[in-house]
DNA sequence: CTGAATCCAGTCGGATACTG
DNA sequence: CAGTATCCGACTGGATTCAG
């Protein structure tokens, strides 16, 4: 949540984390992946976080050029995000992060 | 780093955050993958974690099925650490992490 | 509806010192 | 070498309030 800017650091994996490793990133990801979402709707497609550390955290995400945020000029406002292909082209990680929690819940059922 | 277990939440990309969202599971995953390795070696190889913490982590991914964990009664005394098929098994979501991580670091450049 | 600002508790994790 | 115990600063993020 910090104001600077993360640096990149020199291992793949640690530059994928250094970008998406905060507690709402990924859901966030997961809830844009199937197009635009409103503000309100991710709210509550996301479940418990607040309004603070969403809209940090979109921010942030924005800042990275994993999202846009488009505002309507209207009367009550609207606010919209949809994921740019840097965000979408993170895909197949969340497919994969979604395969693997099935696969362990499946085993843990035995 | 709680003692109490984690509970697994209904989506599954939310089970997989619950395993290896902890700040340096994914670099102890990244760094096992390859084989088995001494406690000095990851502190090494992962880079700036402290003693505490790494120890908390991995007690945390032993608890949760990921990694084993092996003693060698000597002196001076020597631990080891291995994933178990669970832990490999999330091989590729590292592999895509660190795809992704390279393609983004070539964007980057150019 | 979206968001900014403030307050604050909980936690995370680093530093250090000590043990077998 | 690996681990434990303690201390403590810093940060995360939730609740609340106010605003446009």
């Amino acid at each position: 949540m910090a104001a600077a800017a993360k640096e990149l650091p020199a291992c793949p994996v640690e530059t994928t984390l250094t970008l998406i490793s905060d507690k709402w990133k990924v859901l966030i990801l997961r809830d844009l992946m199937p197009g635009t979402k409103r503000f309100g709707e991710l709210k509550k497609s996301i479940g418990s976080v607040s309004q603070k550390v969403l809209t940090a955290q979109l921010r942030e995400m924005e800042r990275s050029g994993l999202l846009t945020r488009t505002v309507y000029p209207e009367v009550p406002p609207r606010v919209e995000y949809t994921l740019t292909d840097l965000g979408y082209s993170l895909k197949p990680i969340l497919d994969a992060m979604r395969n693997w929690g099935e696969a362990y819940k499946a085993q843990k059922q035995g």
